[in-house]
DNA sequence: TGATTATGTTAAATCGAATGACAAAATCTT
DNA sequence: AAGATTTTGTCATTCGATTTAACATAATCA
């Protein structure tokens, strides 16, 4: 490996002062024309690398943002990543990535790595259980915060996140509408601020309609394709079974129709189902799956930007902000079938 | 925010050297376990956030590593990206994420930013048409790679990746043993290492069975679920209509029942379709999928262990290997359909 | 001509931790 | 008890870039 090229090299190459060619290469009004392009030049001819670490660690900022999530393996997430990507691409900074799998040790540690390197930034999801004193924590400690997809209740930090509760009302509405009576709730947790919501925004559409709410129509269960999957004994099992299924999200939705399918049943046709999210998946699976556009692109975009615009000083006024969730009609709904 | 605590915030504090401070906090056995015991005390109770810029500065390891993947979306590298994750946890390195989304000028920037920040060490699958300058380069600059999924030709450095020919040909020969003559290859590029390897397995295996290979049965395109999705009409649509589909990987074969789903048909009876990498979804699709086992798993830790030991100092013996591959039969392949 | 302003450049002081070279104190030898 | 050895701890410098006050020099003005 050649020796290093830093700053004083170039400096030394040309006969001027370090100081020179640090304002040049960061295009300060302070040098002359002439010897910025000079500079510039023997810098791409010697091959410098510009040493972040040497320049953070005397601006304190290091163009490094953190982003956590609950798992990017799931497609949800992996969406509002990809936008917040775009978003952070602009801006040249880089981000870091980390699953916390729901478990407060792995997000702390993330955390403090972020402090350690001295990140500028973090978008999260928070892990179930997240005191609020960890958010308080990590900006006492100079670490800006942005949540995303989940809130904490009283958290000060800007949350952006779809309108979950009026979301899962649209489906369940859209069900009874069709004439369904019994409908069940699959998948998910009551652990999250997304759960307690889902499953509220259920209970209020049923109850608005006269219609009963049976505990037992409800089977939580992981949010994964998988998880849907093995729900599906249990929902074809039921006594007097549903003729209808609103899904925690499209992942259930479809694991739980792959389910129906495999018990010699339609999905579309025996049985409802709705899913939640709208991931490009939802329009491909058969039958396509009717569902609830969640804005995961607006989340992520807006998250981003909201952090960025904190960084460079603009206050931003978007502390929190609920997306309005569409419903998307497709062919996983129908009429119930006349018996029962 | 207090105001920052430093090492020898904590040195003052204690009436010891800085020097002692470090030396302490990192377990040296110069340091008496009494000071050692009272300097970590003192550190945590003032709330001392260790300085990794500052450290890495001096000693140039940075502890960063960094992955780079065509599309973080696509779960054949979200799952080699888990394998990854828990290796580098356990060895408390920190790794940075980026896709390249295969253009050859995102993947540099990220190379850039990761010299910049001083990274130790890449894992990359490089883009198509990644010149083999790109890789010398960045090991000239001391960041030492290592590739996973795809390989360039003639390169130096660590390759992990399945053996994409023999794998294909196991889904080839299977289908071909169920009595289909017919076979199209649905899906993919020429522009991968990966994809004239998979070409060339299926086309060597017709051969060997004494097949003709009608290049008219290749239909290539996108990697992914929409891909096999819409690649279905041209497929139902072949005069002399193929009894069976090899599928780049199991997203383009999942997308590609579930178009023959939408046409009335039905996968695994009036025509069967092989998958690539065998995903968790291969198992819950209906009807189940038939496909190869890629060992995306092995090769994240693999590749992982390799950058980890060369890291280390170690002297890795892997230099290359091929993860042998495994078909995996299930519902989605029987023999074809008494007529034609 | 001398005073004032504009324009370029630089010396030197950071940022926070790591470390090789030393020094002082404590313990051991013989 | 003098010298050798070990234990414990400190000093001073280094990593590479940023930044600001200070300093030349040239240009403009009265």
């Amino acid at each position: 490996m050649a020796q290093k090229i830093k700053l004083s090299t170039i400096a030394d190459a040309l006969g001027v002062s370090t100081a020179t060619v640090s304002l040049a290469l960061r295009d300060s009004p302070l040098v002359a024309d002439e010897t910025r392009e000079k500079i510039k030049l023997e810098a791409r001819a010697l091959g410098y690398i510009y040493n972040r670490r040497a320049a953070s660690l005397r601006t304190s900022r290091s163009g490094i943002v953190g982003v956590v999530v609950h798992d990017i393996m799931n497609p949800f997430y992996a969406e509002i990543l990809r936008s917040i990507e775009m978003e952070l691409d602009r801006s040249r900074q880089t981000f870091i990535l980390s699953n916390h799998y729901d478990q407060l040790e792995k997000q702390r540690n993330f955390i403090d790595t972020l402090l350690q390197l001295g990140a500028d930034g973090v978008i999260m999801s928070p892990a179930i259980d997240t005191p609020i004193e960890d958010i308080a924590q990590a900006e006492e400690n100079g670490l800006p915060i942005v949540l995303i997809a989940r809130s904490i209740p009283g958290v000060k930090a800007p949350v952006f996140r779809g309108d979950d509760a009026f979301g899962i009302s649209l489906a369940t509405n859209h069900l009874i509408s069709l004439g369904h009576k019994r409908i069940a709730f699959i998948g998910g947790t009551d652990q999250t601020s997304t759960g307690r919501d889902r499953y509220q925004g259920y209970v209020h559409a049923m109850e608005k309609a006269g219609i009963e709410v049976d505990p037992e129509l409800r089977i939580p269960g992981p949010r994964t394709k998988l998880g849907g999957f093995e729900a599906s004994p249990q929902f074809l099992a039921m006594k007097n079974r549903p003729t209808a299924a609103v899904c925690w999200n499209d992942l259930v939705a479809i694991g739980l129709m792959n389910g129906i399918a495999r018990a010699g049943l339609l999905a579309g046709h025996d049985i409802s189902v709705t899913g939640y999210d709208d991931l490009e998946e939802a329009e491909i699976a058969t039958p396509s799956l009717t569902t609830v556009w969640n804005g995961q692109r607006e989340v992520g975009r807006k998250a981003a930007r909201a952090l960025l615009d904190r960084l460079s000083g603009t206050p931003s006024q978007m502390r929190q902000e609920l997306i309005v969730p569409e419903l998307r009609i497709r062919q996983s709904t129908t009429r119930p079938m006349k018996q029962v």
